[in-house]
RNA sequence: GGCGCAUUGGUGUAGUUGGUUAACACGCUGCCCUCUCAAGGCAGAGAUCACGGGUUCGAGUCCCGUAUGCGCUACCA
């Protein structure tokens, strides 16, 4: 054990003593019962999906006990940090709705970033030092890799520990020895280092779990020739919970090997364990088989995916949190945002994140949005991201509402729109601008109506067109138009006889579509003229019989 | 290699102290409705509950083993 003397030396006079953090964060003044929780991304990459799962179940029970929920910023790795990302953190937060309930301004638990506690954390490394807990450790990284090379050949474990832990029982000489070369080191925690030992503990979602007790010395703190001096997550998870007074570890299932250090720790820094649920990470198929949803390899594990593509975030949290707990899958969009979620209802195993699923929920979610909200919604989305859209449907404001209102209205919800994204393709048709005339009467798309047909029927249908308000009345034109060229009237008729009729009702009314919408299939016809009214309709009829004068001609 | 976690129809799940024909949603098939696509209505196919042992009058549910998958085993989180 090192003397007291050398510890100071270590650090700065003025760090304060444990008791004085411990002053300085109170437990805080909540209701019997209340959940405190965090969740603690790191800025060295875009936010993972699995992320705002895990921060909007912590979010949700923190509401609904009457406790807080708060974003620390897990940033004790700067050589990977990502620049930037902490803008896109906050971007994200906002759209999904899991920013921090707390911050550096409205509160006293903080700061809230990981790399503004150093000092917190270099006096618990002190005072680890000062019982033995924890050591100085010179061994560089090249040492160390090694190491784990040789264990591996030996077919042992690997990890810093027993015979392996070079630097354990270094005399106070050796340490001043190096000490003075300027060698520079870590701090490492002393594990009680008993390999036979059993550790237990409750999981909140998985009952009791047992195993091998950690007898691995880890890193506390990392290299003395760095600056600042942070912490690894092991020991910032020990020591930031415990003073931030967290009364829930919400975290993925990963962790679950690491609980025995942190028992270890909370142990030796004299902290009450604080309870763990560990949720099993979101998955995916591969082929045959599973894996976790990965930032490598899936678009979809970066949360910038959905705001780009314009997936509502209500949608996606519905999602999330049918995949925790599965009663909530069956509960409309208000039922399943205004109630608690459950730790026990979290199922263990890893559920499978599907795009698939998620779209069809994002398909009824944009259905049933209120049109106001709807069209809110995809301006916000467009400004961002498609800004000639954001134009367009700003100058045709009336035409944009009657969109989503004659969907409503009608109380049949047509289910075309998964992300705002595909705005475009399911109602360009509605805007001029964004709508390409269809003039060649041979186009594919007219099949089976041949090309003279096509002509004659959008001739037909433009000389007596009347703009009727009347729906029936309004089709009625093109019963009268499929009758006067010997198509069928009615499907049913067609089908019963199709030999007596030179085709359906139905080629009749997709000429018409195509020539109005340019798509097989599209919103009702009657819908499609109102909304794009008489004149525009009679502009895309005719581009058709015009081209056929032109190239007769 | 070591340690930990998981495994119910095509997919996602329910099945809380072991007890009759294993439930629900989506998907799939057929029919109805119908100007297209949806939506809606009706009917239907599909699981020896991963495998092998054991405890029990009785196991998807408890115990052991095997297989497979996933995770951890960093001065990454």
């Amino acid at each position: 054990m090192l003397t007291a003397e050398l510890i100071n030396t270590l650090f700065d006079a003025e760090l304060p003593e444990p008791s004085h953090w411990e002053s300085h964060y109170p437990p805080r003044d909540l209701p019997p019962g209340a959940i405190v929780t965090r969740f603690g991304p790191s800025p060295t990459g875009f936010l993972h999906t699995g992320g705002i799962y895990v921060a909007t179940l912590g979010k949700n029970l923190a509401h609904h006990s009457g406790g807080s929920y708060f974003i620390r910023i897990e940033d004790t790795d700067q050589a990977r940090e990502v620049p930037g990302s902490r803008e896109q953190f906050a971007r994200a937060f906002k759209y999904f709705d899991i920013e921090s309930d707390e911050n550096d301004l409205n509160s006293k638990w903080g700061p809230y970033e990981q790399s503004k506690r150093e000092r917190i954390y270099h006096t618990y490394a002190r005072e680890l030092l000062r019982s033995g807990d924890a050591y100085l450790c010179f061994c560089t990284r090249e040492e160390l890799a090694q190491m784990t090379e040789e264990q591996r050949a030996e077919k042992g474990q690997t990890g810093y520990y027993g015979s392996w832990a070079r630097c354990r029982n270094l005399s106070q000489a050796d340490v001043m020895t190096r000490l003075q070369a300027g060698k520079p080191y870590t701090i490492r925690f002393r594990s009680p280092d008993d390999p036979a030992k059993r550790v237990e503990f409750v999981d909140l979602i998985r009952g009791r779990i047992e195993q091998q007790d950690n007898v691995n010395d880890i890193v506390l703190l990392k290299g003395s020739d760095q600056s600042p001096r942070l912490p690894t997550y092991h020991f910032a998870h020990a020591v930031d919970d415990p003073l931030m007074r967290v009364t829930l570890v919400l975290r993925g299932e990963e962790w679950i090997s690491s609980v025995p250090v942190h028992l270890q720790l909370f142990n030796a820094l004299g902290f009450e364990p604080i309870p763990y649920a560990h949720i099993a990470p979101l998955m995916k198929f591969d082929g045959a088989s599973r894996r976790k949803l990965s930032k490598r390899k899936d678009n979809e594990a970066d949360v910038e995916f959905y705001m780009k593509s314009g997936y509502p975030a209500g949608a996606v949290l519905h999602y999330l949190r049918g995949l925790a707990n599965s009663r909530f899958a069956e509960m409309t969009f208000e039922e399943s945002a205004a109630s608690a979620l459950s730790l026990s209802d979290c199922g263990v195993a890893g559920p499978i994140f599907d795009l698939v699923k998620l779209e069809s929920i994002s398909r009824e979610f944009i259905a049933q949005l209120p049109t106001e909200e709807a069209l809110e919604s995809l301006l916000t989305w467009a400004r961002e991201y498609d800004p000639e859209l954001a134009a367009i449907l700003s100058r045709n404001l009336p035409l944009a509402r009657r969109i989503f209102t004659n969907e409503r209205q009608l109380g049949v919800q047509r289910k075309d729109l998964a992300k705002w994204e595909e705005f475009r393709t399911a109602y360009g048709l509605y805007f001029p601008e964004l709508f390409p005339l269809v003039s060649d009467p041979s186009d594919p798309r007219f099949a089976p109506v041949e090309p003279d047909m096509v002509v004659e029927l959008a001739k037909g249908f433009a000389d007596s067109y009347r703009h009727e308000e009347d729906k029936e009345a309004w089709f009625e034109q093109i019963r009268r138009l499929a009758a006067a060229q010997g198509f069928a009237p009615t499907a049913a008729q067609y089908k019963k006889n199709p030999e007596n009729f030179a085709g359906s009702i139905s080629h009749v009314s997709n000429a018409i579509r195509i020539a109005l919408t340019g798509l097989k299939q599209s919103p009702e016809l009657f819908l499609v003229a109102h909304n794009i009214g008489e004149e525009e309709l009679l502009r895309r009829v005719r581009a058709l019989t015009r081209s056929n004068e032109s190239r007769s001609a």
